[in-house]
DNA sequence: GGTATATGTAAACGCTGTTGACCTGTCAAA
DNA sequence: TTTGACAGGTCAACAGCGTTTACATATACC
């Protein structure tokens, strides 16, 4: 439908409830997944916390996945590690991140995100973010023929260490040295980010 | 307690009988997993498959979960990689089967339950599966004090690629030169399996 | 035969996300 | 003022899920 923003001439008042309301699910919405993850936490007891009717999530948001979607995009779970900072900190960012996830480090509502990390609505979003949050930017930032292969390695090396966390805890790699971790990891971001086509270049 | 099934005579009857129940059911899942993921098959259509009330699932099973779990113990999705070969192919072995994957190699079922790997049922039983199969043998099969760091970043790489594959169907990844890709792939294992050295003396 | 025990059945339970029909209050136009 | 449109909100229901409970039936042993 159309937006009822200018009824009329110039009436800055609009639909306060749309906008009150949105601003409510969201608030509860975010609040329950931080302390709860998002599978646990069901459309009506957001709709209840937020004093609201179930039906109106799905009439501002579309779904419980749409939002999910809302509140990471407001909330950015996904840093911009690869626009921020220097160039040739890149793979130091991307490695210090990830050591630094293995430790509990990022928001509440992060460290929450990742336990329900198996669900299927997280999933979907997770990945359409994955891909335009790291992969892509990624890519066009570093640019060549093979830059996305180059990016889908790196994305692989994060998301793998990130998926080792959840599996087993991690507790070697949380055990081990942080420092020498980090090392290791920024390694392992470089040589995914090595040339193809050096013949016997490969590691010695 | 045990009844003869070949008893010669026309056998046209449901097959009734604890095994004969437990094997249609298993047969009906597996078929169904198959063609149509995990997540899409619900408890009530492997029944009909099976001709067989939905309540057997969990008498038999004890929960959607527990037949899956039953389906990968005897269909093995998890191959033994580490074991099976010799002992210096290890990492070459790996990465044939992880770059193997990326071009849709393995079983019906395990491709069909890789589109499904975001139900946390699936997550589950694959987290207690991948620990039993790849990162405790490989911590034990290295050995040395820091054999479960080794492995865990073995499997960070191997569940990553997995990963990426997924999230970004792994277009740049398949269209690469495949040999140059596992090489790639191998080089990354190889560096998980260095030896670190003393903590803090980290060298350039 | 009688009876304990597997095995199978039917119907519900509680839950989920989602939807359609129905009020209600506000506001512009007549 | 009256009217009517309509955004915003409510309520109850829908269809589905995995699972459980109470019951019926077939089998095996004493």
């Amino acid at each position: 439908m159309e937006r009822p923003d200018e009824t009329g001439g110039g009436a800055q008042a609009p639909a306060r409830g749309r906008e009150a309301t949105r601003e409510r699910i969201l608030a509860s919405a975010k609040t329950l997944f931080t302390s709860e993850g998002y599978g646990a936490v069901s459309s009506r007891k957001i709709a209840s916390h937020a004093g609201v009717n179930v039906a109106l999530i799905n009439r501002y948001f579309g779904s419980k996945a749409g939002l999910l979607t809302e509140i990471l995009r407001a909330d950015g779970v996904f840093p911009r590690l690869i626009e921020d900072g220097a160039p040739e900190d890149l793979t130091e960012r991307l490695a210090e991140h990830s050591v630094g996830r293995l430790h509990g480090e990022g928001t509440p509502l992060q460290l929450s995100l990742d336990d329900s990390a198996g669900d299927p609505d997280l999933q979907t979003v997770y990945q359409g973010r994955l891909k335009s949050a790291l992969i892509d930017p990624l890519a066009v930032y570093l640019g060549g023929p093979d830059a996305r292969v180059h990016a889908s390695l790196v994305a692989a090396v994060l998301l793998g260490v990130g998926r080792v966390r959840r599996v087993e805890g991690a507790t070697a790699l949380r055990a081990h040295d942080r420092e020498q971790l980090k090392e290791r990891v920024l390694a392992l971001l470089e040589l995914c980010l090595e040339d193809f086509g050096e013949p016997g270049a490969e590691g010695p």
